[in-house]
DNA sequence: TTCATATATTCGAATATACGGATATAATAT
DNA sequence: ATATTATATCCGTATATTCGAATATATGAA
């Protein structure tokens, strides 16, 4: 396979990525902030090895970052190259507004970002 | 399930749909115009049960639309009504852009195109 | 009616994906 | 060293998706 072949696979995988309610929702969450692995799982209120196993794609495939501190990892959103990838940031924008369910997330969310409890690393 | 519920299943559907290699080479090719099953089977150059059971699902999902023309159905790229459905079409525009997989797809198709073959029905 | 062409659907098999619960790893604090 | 917290991975199961070949349907022509 060649060069384009490769590029073309991996947009595809990158939008399949994206055609999942899971990941959809993680990623529309961190289209504001970056979070951490507890913080989205509260937010979805999902069990963390499924909200673990779906980062673990989205790193994959280049559509989030990670960074440590101590022993929390923070995700964010990757930063669009090229006009495929903006093409994608603007699909996870438009997609599922007005979703009870995400208004749901953004509600868990604060609730547990509004909790008082210190950042070891800061 | 409610009403957004529903919108969020059907979004996620046609994200998902469109995460498929050749649903994808055949929304390109009808970005620029309407093509039967036959002439899409020249183009993308696979088994006519396989183009039409993709067609199938793409028309399910309202991501084109149909019309008869004696026994040939031209299929033809959806009507974006919305944010979303926009964001679909950029997405399919500036998916696969220089891949030789596509190229040859539009090759085949001007092949096809080229023959003499007579709409019944014009 | 019969035939030919275009398209759709069915079938079983192969592969892929998503899941929860359990376990493993990694960093830090005591 | 041990305990604790955060995160990642493994495992078996269930479900979903895709495929080609064969068959069915639908239209129009002879």
């Amino acid at each position: 396979m060649n060069i384009f072949g490769r590029v073309m696979q991996r947009q595809i995988k990158m939008i399949k990525a994206l055609g999942d309610e899971t990941r959809l929702r993680i990623l529309k969450l961190l289209l504001k902030r970056e979070l951490c692995v507890c913080e989205l799982e509260a937010a979805l209120s999902l069990p963390q090895s499924r909200v673990s196993r779906h980062l673990t794609v989205l790193r994959s495939l280049g559509l989030v970052e990670d960074r440590r501190e101590g022993t929390w990892i923070f995700y964010s959103l990757f930063k669009p190259q090229n006009d495929f990838e903006k093409s994608v940031i603007q699909m996870i924008r438009n997609s599922l507004s007005d979703s009870e369910l995400v208004n749901q997330d953004e509600k868990r969310l604060k609730r547990k970002l509004s909790q008082v409890y210190v950042y070891k690393c800061k």
